[in-house]
DNA sequence: TGTACATCAGTGAACGCGCGTTCACTGATGTAC
DNA sequence: TGTACATCAGTGAACGCGCGTTCACTGATGTAC
């Protein structure tokens, strides 16, 4: 049953991952630990070995995807700024992000969630946002700081509502106008 | 123990709004049958003369809080179409519809819950939208019907991403400049 | 290097609790005459 | 209009279940000598 020091922790980033991916996929109330610890390939009893708590993997998990994230986005740096940007955009409103939220924006998949969770998670949350807004910041073309830093946060808040609503909706067409129209606006401002 | 049929009726009436309040608030799963009746005044045990299940008291609640909402925005309706979606955008971002949810758009409220719920949820959350979509359109200056959708598409998600991330945030100017920001592209739109 | 033993990651049963739902019961309402 | 009784909205205890968490136990790992 003991297992040697470099299988524990590998074991420990599986669950870590594993929460993740569960919880931006069904929130973080809507999955167990149970669940979470045999999608993991254990058992639930080891849990408390390696957390404090639910609320602890909770903080740690949504740590790492925010951090993963960054790096994926972060890749996008070596293009051109007005390539990432629309990189960026493209990407983040893509069929696939809104097939895998286990996979995506922790903004997106936990925003509802967030508001109910205890502070420790909000920071987090927070945090993640801060970090994507400096990203769309550094690929935007305002003049002024102020004025870029505001048209960052305009584009961050229609990503996500776009993503949000894509998602919710019943319709795959719907999702895809929703998700269209975003882009447009976001690319071709001058046609709003 | 009996009650007039009139009263059976205001009762009932109570906990539809009961419940589009607290689902909105505390999220469809985050709050309780029995928390839910106490708070409408009743115990858990009448429920069910009155509901089927949860689910059914979920799509009358959803229903309840789209037609309010409908009416609530509707009557913009009376103003000339330019102040009428500056008052909608206005009202959409404004702190009181950030710190009362449960009075407020069931889109934004529900959106990271919609996804996971079953599909009669689904429904009725996009027909909200569509029909939230609808009013923004009939306030949109396009000249194309095809183009005035698609801008309205882009407010709608502006909006919710908007609201989303305003209320998931635990930094209250964050939350301030989140949604000046939205509503300075949205009202403003040549300074994008 | 080889042996003896303490450590501790992981197991699986059990804890109290709140969930959605069921049920036997109550007693005022509303109806039949 | 007055009386007898069936209806049924609401009560509160109970159901099985899954939750987060605790705990006694196991046995290979890693360490002390």
């Amino acid at each position: 049953m003991k297992v040697t020091r470099a299988e524990a922790e590998a074991n420990r980033e599986r669950v870590i991952e594993t929460a993740g991916r569960l919880f931006r996929e069904q929130g973080i109330d809507g999955i167990g630990l149970n669940d979470l610890m045999q999608a993991a390939g254990l058992t639930r009893g080891g849990f408390y070995r390696q957390f404090d708590s639910k609320l602890d993997l909770t903080v740690q998990a949504m740590n790492r995807a925010k951090d993963v994230n960054q790096t994926r986005w972060g890749k996008l740096r070596y293009l051109p700024p007005e390539q990432a940007r629309e990189q960026l955009i493209r990407q983040y409103l893509s069929d696939y992000h809104v097939s895998n939220p286990g996979d995506g924006c922790v903004l997106a998949a936990l925003g509802g969630d967030a508001v109910r969770q205890p502070p420790e998670v909000r920071r987090v949350y927070t945090e993640n946002l801060l970090q994507l807004l400096d990203l769309i910041g550094e690929f935007s073309h305002g003049e002024a700081e102020g004025e870029r830093s505001q048209q960052a946060m305009a584009t961050l808040s229609l990503l996500v509502g776009a993503l949000v609503l894509s998602r919710a909706v019943d319709d795959d067409s719907l999702s895809r106008e929703l998700r269209e129209s975003a882009i447009n606006a976001l690319l071709k401002p001058e046609a709003e």
